[in-house]
DNA sequence: TTTCCAGATGAGAACTGTTTTCGTTTATAC
DNA sequence: GTATAAACGAAAACAGTTCTCATCTGGAAA
């Protein structure tokens, strides 16, 4: 994805494309991903960049309100942000820590329940767990 | 449930009962429950219970690697432990931080997707976030 | 009974991801 | 150039959880 591509995005979404949420940008938008905070800021560190943490979660934070990402809770200890917005569904590793989504037509949910009394749905999410397989030809 | 039940539920588990894990057990495996370590430590000492904090997470670790309780992971600033542990899922309340579960034959997954390559499946969880409806009445 | 020992407990410190605070910088309007 | 609001960032604060380690407990052995 270009960069002008990115910039016109952030700002449909009424995202202001500063350089700091270009770079970060850069990084969660350009193509399906799934990354915690602290991977795009050592991707950042990586690529040469100072920008500082408080703008990271910043920054996270505004997409994720503008709807340019979405947050996925899989894992107590840290939060995934998802560039694939529209509803889908994941695959947790819980050996790598890795989350992959699961592709959209591979599953379906089959007669969604009653809801809680006074509730109204938000959203639905199927999480498969999945381990690494023993190799046993090892 | 009677308290005699309970330990020899303990026991059969391999958990020894301690006065401690039963004061625990007694609020989270009498009935159906969703509750976080926090929520544990205050209705102990709403009943004058004096556990520490430090047991009651040995405990509540102690529980699920037993397979007495399992953890549920819906939002980054808790952990749930339910002490229901066959395969089920969940109704989660963003507004109240409620967790309640779906009724065991109220909802069905249709065509499990092919697993990533190398992995085998641990588990398969569905989440349906609700939210209060805004009474439109008031 | 006394001694020993492994396991259990608990107070508080440490840890980790995240949020907050607040002074500084930047961009834009006037 | 000046004003103003938004954005940035360093560091402190925060919250849930984990860790450390000294003490306690209860049963087995002597």
């Amino acid at each position: 994805m270009f960069r002008t591509d990115l910039s016109e995005r952030l700002a449909t979404h009424g995202v202001v494309p500063t350089p700091q949420r270009m770079e970060i940008a850069s990084i969660l938008l350009d193509g399906p991903r799934h990354l915690s905070a602290d991977q795009i800021l050592e991707t950042l560190r990586i690529n040469g960049s100072t920008v500082s943490k408080a703008t990271v979660y910043n920054t996270l934070h505004l997409f994720s309100e503008k709807g340019l990402v979405r947050e996925v809770h899989v894992d107590p200890t840290r939060t995934f942000f998802d560039s694939t917005t529209h509803p889908h569904h994941h695959f947790y590793n819980v050996d790598s820590g890795e989350l992959s989504d699961i592709p959209g037509d591979a599953i379906a949910i089959d007669g969604l329940p009653e809801l809680p009394r006074g509730t109204e749905q938000e959203s639905v999410e199927v999480l498969i767990r999945v381990r690494n397989t023993p190799s046993t030809e090892g």
